[in-house]
DNA sequence: GCTAATTTATGACACGGTGTCATTTACGTT
DNA sequence: AACGTAAATGACACCGTGTCATAAATTAGC
């Protein structure tokens, strides 16, 4: 998270280094990004970037979380369009999350994210909406695990839900990663995830 | 790959070299790796391993390849002992690999490797048995498709099992992931990647 | 309005990492 | 032994990070 120090500075200062963020981690992975590049962009010095944030990961996640939806509300809503269909709600989540990837300005950034992000990066970016190590979510877990439709799953308890809804996941950024790597579609994105999720329904093997 | 230099080295200076990768990829993850401690621990100078190694990267890979065992032929053989079954088969694979990863010498290595891998990294371990860049591949490709029992699956082309295997590396990455991750023991992952594997099988909903 | 205290801004710098290159050394051939 | 080629070597140029002493600005107290 940025310093109080940070959301202190006028508006345009932040946007500036908002902006810059936006451009440096278009060009390249966080990895690879440079400071030296972000004050240049946002025309501060040096030493003023860290008075600011603690390093170029502290930057790199609280533009992400500038950018991104909220997630936990985008699925909450899905499962009660969907009547507690959690299969469905997913298929929903994720054809509004390849939308909001897709955007013409943010589309570089997430392609850097998604091609160059590792295990531990996939964990700090996904929701945990059903398990998590912070208590302060349990109420949210509680009203979103009420909310699905156990009688269509074969699923039997909460561990299960857990580990369900992180293959999803993982499937889910794996055809993102797929879709950015190849070059694809939004149609050819969404087409390749309802093949998998086809499998994930009814199972690969024939009748 | 190495230069042809470092393989007219004589036998323990390539050794000293492998174990010093050993070491320092078992220490920390390759972004992290420093060429610095290579040298230190294989006891040459910085210099000589520019004459053997392109980068780090190269010494990384080329360490990886000389301790994993050939993932195609394994595959190969573990569909022809399931009769086709590339499901089965896949399964039967898992457990092989989990087998190697877990090995005492190199579980370090593979935990830096599991965990920080990204999705161009994982691309590039893959075996390609069904669709390959190279065509060098192709007969065998042509004889690895010939051997799965194409009746078994809810699969219609070549494109699908193409996706198919990927889903399941990619299960197969995360469940590993996860083993590392929370330091779980062989059975535990096992375990999991049968409950995934249930759930692509017979599909999640409930009949 | 003036001064002290606190907060913020700044860029030079120490440190550590990479890859190169001019030079030296070793080796095989005639 | 002399020559030519291949290999070895470490100093060095370059780039990036995060810190810190100092300067500037802002706020508080009177």
């Amino acid at each position: 998270m940025p310093t109080k120090t940070f959301f202190n500075l006028p508006k345009d200062k932040q946007a500036r280094l908002l902006e810059a963020a936006r451009i440096e981690f278009s060009r390249t992975s966080l990895s690879e990004a440079s400071i030296a590049n972000i004050v240049k962009h946002a025309e501060i010095p040096r030493g003023s970037f860290y008075q600011y944030f603690e390093d170029k990961e502290d930057l790199f996640y609280y533009y992400f979380s500038c950018i991104k939806k909220d997630n936990k509300k985008m699925f909450l809503n899905a499962i009660k369009v969907h009547d507690g269909d959690f299969i469905s709600a997913f298929e929903d989540y994720f054809v509004q999350t390849v939308d909001l990837l897709l955007e013409e300005k943010n589309q570089q950034f997430f392609k850097n994210m998604f091609l160059r992000m590792d295990y531990r990066a996939s964990r700090k970016i996904t929701p945990d909406l059903i398990k998590s190590r912070q208590e302060k979510h349990a109420d949210m877990q509680k009203k979103f695990i009420q909310l699905i439709d156990m009688e269509l799953l074969n699923i039997e308890n909460e561990e299960e839900s857990e580990m369900l809804m992180r293959l999803l996941m993982t499937i889910m950024f794996q055809t993102i990663g797929d879709g950015f790597s190849a070059d694809l579609s939004k149609e050819q994105i969404i087409q390749n995830f309802n093949l998998k999720m086809k499998w994930i329904k009814n199972g690969v093997y024939r009748k």
